[in-house]
DNA sequence: CGGGATCCGCCTAGATACTG
DNA sequence: CAGTATCTAGGCGGATCCCG
């Protein structure tokens, strides 16, 4: 059995997939592995994503310490940074890893057969 | 945009995430990337899984080409074994990666500052 | 500009019982 | 043994409006 921020897995991949898994989080840690972006600039990246479930699943990865937010002015219009802590940095190969299979498939690298 | 099996996603991280996401799917991989199992081998492996939602998993896992299923008997007791397909070896490095980062917080070689 | 508040649909996955 | 059938719940994520 597995343990992080206080969330059982019985499995050392599924507690991975519990912090990164769900259908956005890879999605934003891929577009902050080599740098820091504001809100906007992410909405801009992710045009199919909603404000709400953007907002949720930056706040869930700035909880479990991946990613960190950095806000620049006190009164609007504000200006929030996010990106990558130390911690959130060793998820970098694996979301490389992630994304680089996901360009294999579409250039049909590999072949689909048995 | 990138496509697979007839599903559109917005970023190459997001489409293998369509295909190894979910909460089962890379723990049934793990299990898998080094041998053939049968369908109560995997159980004994993953104990808190329901055998529905197992065989789902197992079911899209095929259709997507990643695992093949394999009956060797045509009368009860049934025995079925599962294995990787070629394609599906093609993940192997994104599974272990997704393991070892899983390993390595348990580990706690990593420091959680910022 | 960067969200929060609210409401809601849908899909994932669980529980349990049953079958070829 | 290896599943299917049925029912159900919980939560993920979408849509829309609002606010400092």
């Amino acid at each position: 059995m597995y343990k992080f921020k206080g969330k059982e897995y019985p499995c050392c991949a599924s507690l991975t997939m519990g912090v990164i898994g769900g259908k956005w989080k890879t999605v934003i840690l891929f577009h902050l592995r080599d740098k820091t972006l504001r809100y906007n600039e992410l909405r801009k990246e992710m045009p199919s994503v909603t404000e709400r479930t953007l907002s949720l699943q930056l706040k869930t990865l700035e909880e479990d310490g991946i990613i960190k937010r950095k806000v620049y002015t006190s009164k609007p219009p504000l200006k929030v940074e996010y990106s990558l802590t130390d911690f959130g940095k060793t998820l970098i190969p694996v979301v490389q890893s992630i994304a680089d299979w996901g360009v294999s498939v579409v250039e049909e690298k590999y072949e689909m057969i048995d």
